[in-house]
Formats: C-alpha cells, structure tokens, sequence
DNA sequence: CCTACCGATCGGTAGG
DNA sequence: CCTACCGATCGGTAGG
C-alpha cells in the first residue's frame, strides 16, 4: 500500500478546505499553504482550480454508483434492498463526510459540461431508487398507489441530508441511522398484511 | 400597499443572486448592475456585503418560526399537528425558495456572532419537532419506542430537501407534497392499532 | 447615486 | 517546487 501522491494529497486537502469554507471562498494559496508550499506550485501538480472541484465531486459520484450499482442485481426482498440501499448510501455519505459536503454544496458551480454530467449521475442514483419502488410494487410488496417520484425523492432526503448533522463520534453509526430510518419508512411503504 | 424600498429591492435582487451564484461568488458590482446602480452606490443603502446575508438568512428563519411557532399551542391531535407543521415548513420553503436556498447553503458563511444566532434559531425549530413528537407519545399516540431526535430530524430531512428540487410550476402544490410525505410517515410513527 | 480611487487579493504563468 | 510577476477583480471609501 503506497502512501497518498501528491495529487491526492491536494484533493483531500482542498476537499477540507472547500467543505469547511465553500469553494469559492477558498484561495488557491490558502491550499498550498496548508500543503507546505507557494500558491504556483500546485500548477505543477493540477490544471487550475475546477479540475480540484471536478475530481472531488466525481469522487463522491464514484462512491454513490459503486455503493448502490451492486444491489440492483442483487437477490434481496424489495424491503431488503432498500434497507441494504439506505445503509450503502449513508455509509458513503458518513465515510466521505468532506467530499458529500462539497459534492451537495458546490457542484452548482462546475462549468456546464461538468454540471451535466453530474446530473445525470446524480439522475442515476434517484432512478435506482425508483426501479427499486417499481420493483416491489410489481411484487406486490409495496402499495400500488405510491407516488414513485416522490418517495424516492424522500428516502433521498433523509439519507443525503445525514451530511448536514452527522459528526464522527456520534452515538449512531451509519449502519444504526439507516435502520431506524428505514424501520420508520417502510410501514408507510408496505401494502397492509 | 407601498411598493418595495430600495433596501429591500437590494436584498431581493440578492437573494437571488446568491442562491444561483453563492454568496462568495456574487460581487457587489454584479449585484449594482442588476440593480441599475454602481458598485460603491450600494454603500449608500447597506452597511456591507455581509449585512445583505445576515437580512436574508434573518428572513428565512423568521419565516420558519412565524409558521411553526403558532402551532405549539394549537388544539390539534399530534397527527394533525404533525401534518399542519409539515405543511407550514415546506411552504414556507417553496414560497421563498431563494432566500430557503441561501439560509440552508451559505449560513456557514456568517461571521461568528451571526451564525452563533441562527444556530440557536435552528436549534428551536428542531426542539419544536422532538416537542411535537414527546407530546404524540405521552399521548398515547406516537410509538413510545421512538428515537424521538433522530424522528425529528428525518421530519427535517424531507421538508428541507425540498428546496433542492422544487420548482415553480412543477405538478405538486406546497401542501401536496407535504400531505403525501405525512401520509407516509405516520404508519411508521403511530401505535400498531 | 456617481466618479474615481484605495489596498488587498484573486487565479494563473514564466523561467528557472 | 520557488521567485517574481501578470492583469483582473474584489469589497469598500472619499468627496461630491
């Protein structure tokens, strides 16, 4: 296992800085500094400011996609899934506290290319959790008459809003947060025994 | 009915620009402009830039207490009590998505003394939540197992987020959303019958 | 509300 | 990775 290079050193640093302060509000010599070295040194490392801003938040995008590709295939109740769903997902926010803060904070200040890429990604996320309603309505587990849209929209806001509150060391673990969430969500979600 | 004052034209046209832009990103001269004026003639109406974040994230706080406040001693059941805040906080969040989009992304950016206050003013807006939820259950009504911050924070979860996504326009009114959200909420908050 | 200006700082580059 | 620098822009002020 080798040590962080250079570049990722950068990266995690400016994730700090830019969660802590917001991109825009961070100077480029306010990084180096941090890193030891003179504000144009970093050029010898990075293209300019965006591509710090790009890579943290494709990061995180990264992390999303891998945690919830996985469980699409998987062989799981539709209640399963979403509980595996839910606990995948604030465990990427919860593990990547800076990189999530800076990905729901800033990504409105990626130039247009970037931004459209990352809503379509974060389009893909919210689309797994439609597919996963669908699914469970389709296996009559779930209640017919679900707004599909706007249930997956709030199961997102209860795991993405975790980044706002939670802090290492807190009396829950991520695994702890999803389950009691999910055990509040699904009694509105099943058909009734 | 007077129409608006230049002071509050000048928050007005702020609001919207930090909630597209971000309060870092916007600079006095963007904002003079689109207000017809020059940089400098702003300090004729403000004391400095970050009186305009201090009034708008000000605003957006006594919104949310003016809605929920005078639902603390209304004679409601805790299920009703929990749908009219519900509908109250999102409304207040669509009615005044800019200035909701500016408290929930740049109040970070306060001075120390500024953002020690809203977070005092938060702090009351989610002990109304766990207050409403500790009345349901002495009641009888709400499950006695509840993690009554944790249930008050998903509450918060799902009426925040919604200045992420909605948009004027958009085929669910304010108390729409907010009818279906408690619609789904409440199975998993209620005694089992 | 304007003109003209202040010092400070910004992201980024040249040349080593 | 440093020194030294670029033009541009920042928030804010003086004087009218």
């Amino acid at each position: 296992m080798q040590t962080k290079t250079r570049k990722e050193q950068i990266y995690q640093v400016a994730g700090r800085l830019f969660s802590q302060r917001g991109y825009h509000a961070t100077s480029m010599r306010d990084l180096a500094s941090q890193l030891g070295m003179q504000g144009g040194s970093l050029y010898a490392h990075i293209s300019g400011k965006e591509e710090l801003l790009v890579e943290i938040v494709g990061q995180a995008t990264d992390q999303f996609e891998a945690a919830l590709n996985p469980l699409r295939a998987a062989d799981l109740s539709p209640q399963q899934k979403l509980r595996e769903a839910v606990r995948a997902h604030i465990r990427v926010v919860t593990d990547n506290l800076e990189s999530a803060t800076v990905f729901f904070h800033e990504w409105q200040h990626l130039s247009p290319e970037a931004y459209a890429k990352v809503v379509a990604r974060r389009d893909v996320v919210e689309k797994f959790y439609r597919d996963l309603l669908e699914e469970g309505i389709d296996k009559g587990v779930f209640r017919q008459d679900l707004n599909v849209k706007l249930t997956a929209i709030m199961i997102l806001s209860v795991s993405n809003w975790v980044y706002t509150w939670y802090r290492e060391g807190g009396p829950l673990s991520a695994e702890q947060i999803a389950d009691q969430y999910v055990d509040m969500l699904l009694p509105g979600l099943l058909v009734q025994q």
